[in-house]
DNA sequence: TCTGATTAGGATATTATCATCCGAATAACC
DNA sequence: GGTTATTCGGATGATAATATCCTAATCAGA
């Protein structure tokens, strides 16, 4: 569900977030931290910088810091740069099938990716750190007996 | 979320149940179908039959045919042997966390994970092609105003 | 102003996924 | 038995994701 390279952009971001008062931490720091190729893990903080959720001062002393608020940071948004979790417009079922009037199989699958996008949407880099209770994620739990087929 | 080598396995599969009586179609017939590239479905159909979930005849009229019932049959076991759904133990936070006793993130991607298996293992071939409710993917709806956070 | 620490960015290597090609093996039909 | 249609399996090629390398640009501090 998650690329290599979302995950490493979550942790980075984890792990940034966990130092208070926005202290700024190097690239190199954070991948020895976490363990990630610190090459790697430099291109992908210097996206999320770019992308504005990071900010960033060069030279000594310096290096990456949490430009936004964990709270109103989605996953969705931190990952997003990284993979495309836009629904395939192509119908399962193959001949032509139009999006007004989709067929069953379509319209499935575009129930599953709305479905994974909106736990990404609703879920944020708060969520992950606090012990919050799950919220949105209840919703994903095996069907109560009522609703099950 | 499913991996295109998954996708067409699934547009093949579905393909085949639509003909009845498991009358035996030729891989380049069902490739054809469905603008699928021949050679490349023709590796895929394969692995499907070495499965159990294909059964094929070489040889001149032989082809390809469905050997399981399309409603026992889930998209899950369809798309496993193509990518893998394992979820990944490491732990979002970086540090060595104990499996017995996850921290919060750890917890949230494995929900995740869960959640994500849970629907293509609920999920059938039949229900694909019957315009059956949507069933467990009712469960993944936006939660009511009552579970939201 | 020099030096060391650090981000920025381009170029390149490595690996996995997707796709193609080719030579068999097998079965139906004449 | 020969011919044609088809699956099977191995080898190879293309493309995208992942990872590394190198050279700047920038900043703090001595």
């Amino acid at each position: 569900m998650l690329s290599q390279t979302g995950v490493y952009a979550l942790q980075a971001l984890l792990h940034l977030a966990s130092h208070r008062n926005g202290a700024q931490v190097p690239a190199a720091a954070v991948a020895r931290e976490l363990g990630i190729p610190g090459t790697y893990l430099a291109k992908v903080l210097q996206r999320l910088a770019r992308e504005g959720i990071l900010g960033s001062t060069r030279g000594a002393r310096g290096g990456y810091r949490l430009a936004v608020d964990p709270s109103s940071l989605t996953v969705a948004r931190v990952v997003t740069p990284f993979q495309d979790f836009r629904a395939p417009d192509a119908c399962l079922l193959g001949g032509p099938c139009n999006p007004l009037e989709p067929c069953t199989a379509h319209a499935r699958r575009s129930a599953w990716n709305a479905a994974a996008l909106d736990i990404l949407e609703k879920t944020t880099l708060a969520d992950l750190l606090s012990g919050a209770p799950l919220g949105s994620l209840r919703s994903l739990a095996y069907p109560t007996s009522e609703e099950s087929r």
